[in-house]
DNA sequence: CAGATTCCCTACCAAATGGTAGACAACCTG
DNA sequence: CAGGTTGTCTACCATTTGGTAGGGAATCTG
């Protein structure tokens, strides 16, 4: 009954401000007033307000972690798959926008949130490193460092995703048109800069 | 005679905390205290923490600008122009990572800091519009849409150059040597990204 | 149904923060 | 050298913030 516990109401609010207003822009106060509770509640659930945040990174990279799963599901090979995982990664931007927001957010923050965001999707660090080496040694991608590559279409994919401001001063309202430009976008430009022109 | 006026030194204080630690994050005190002055002293320079802001962002933007054309200068032609421009960012990465940060910090704290800085490096953002759609029309360089392309492009490279915390945990201490080899990389991805095959 | 537990609240509090008022010394300038 | 100007400071202040102490209603449990 009673629809969700306090306490995931808690991380969704704080989800949702974290993610675009940013941490130190969010205080415990306003957290509260959003669900219109005190904040004394919030303190009953979560130690103090890091407390909230580490919560809040170790429920969003679980999540984070099944949306990839699940764009890696259908697999295709080589390219096809790097693909769904850009797609995947754009389809959480269209629909829950703060959950990308706050994985830079926690990046920024330094540690030991980025630690703690970043050891949490280590798992999915790896794989992608591991799946990336394995098709530049079947020839199937130009060779690049792996990690290095990662971070490059980690950074081009987020900054695509999150970069509202610079985005609206260019010109262009945020909107799922746009986005799905967007999308198309990065995905032509991975996909001339990994194929090998025969792939 | 004494030195760098104060409300210079002021500036370069704000530029040096904003830009790592971010805006909301230094307090007025902080930054009195790193320049060993009261913050009073601040205030008697600049109406508020936000004018602090305003100023550093134009006196920041004319930097990046300046380091910009010196990137465009030499001018050779296609791909070698944006090669030069990526070199000339990495090499404001490694003199001075605090201007490329507070680009980033002002970009995430929305209106009004990231309308000025983008206004204010709209210029750029213009010159080099021009050229890559020049680049397209003359079949030098692959068709897209040249704001989206350029925002690709400012994702990845703001990206290597920033995101410190991310790099740490992949396990790549942030160093000179290490820059060196994201440049490579960067260069490399965005050349095969770029360029037609022939080109 | 007595007693403990759960959950949210009111009442505070100390520290930090952005900002105001105004004193005061050093320096120009007529 | 008198009088203003410049630049920094001390003294405050109101507000916000994260956090503590503890009360009380509802609910669970023996």
């Amino acid at each position: 009954m009673s629809g969700p516990q306090t306490s995931d109401r808690i991380l969704d609010a704080a989800l949702a401000s974290f993610g675009t207003r940013g941490y130190d822009a969010t205080s415990l106060d306003a957290l509260a007033g959003m669900l219109e509770i005190r904040k004394q509640t919030i303190l009953y659930w979560f130690a103090n307000k890091e407390a909230v945040l580490a919560a809040l990174i170790e429920r969003s990279a679980a999540e984070l972690t099944e949306a990839f799963e699940q764009g890696l599901k259908g697999t295709g090979q080589g390219w096809e798959k790097v693909a769904a995982v850009v797609r995947a990664v754009f389809r959480l931007a269209a629909r829950r926008p703060e959950l990308l927001g706050l994985v830079r957010e926690a990046a920024r923050l330094g540690p030991p949130a980025a630690t703690q965001m970043i050891t949490a999707l280590d798992p999915l660090v790896q794989r992608a490193s591991a799946f990336l080496e394995a098709e530049m040694d079947a020839g199937r991608m130009r060779r690049h460092d792996p990690r290095l590559l990662l971070l490059s279409i980690y950074s081009t994919v987020i900054g695509m995703v999150t970069e509202v401001e610079v985005f609206r001063a260019l010109g262009e309202e945020p909107s799922a048109k746009s986005l799905v430009r967007r999308r198309a976008d990065v995905l032509a430009l991975l996909r001339s800069a990994l194929m090998t022109p025969e792939g």
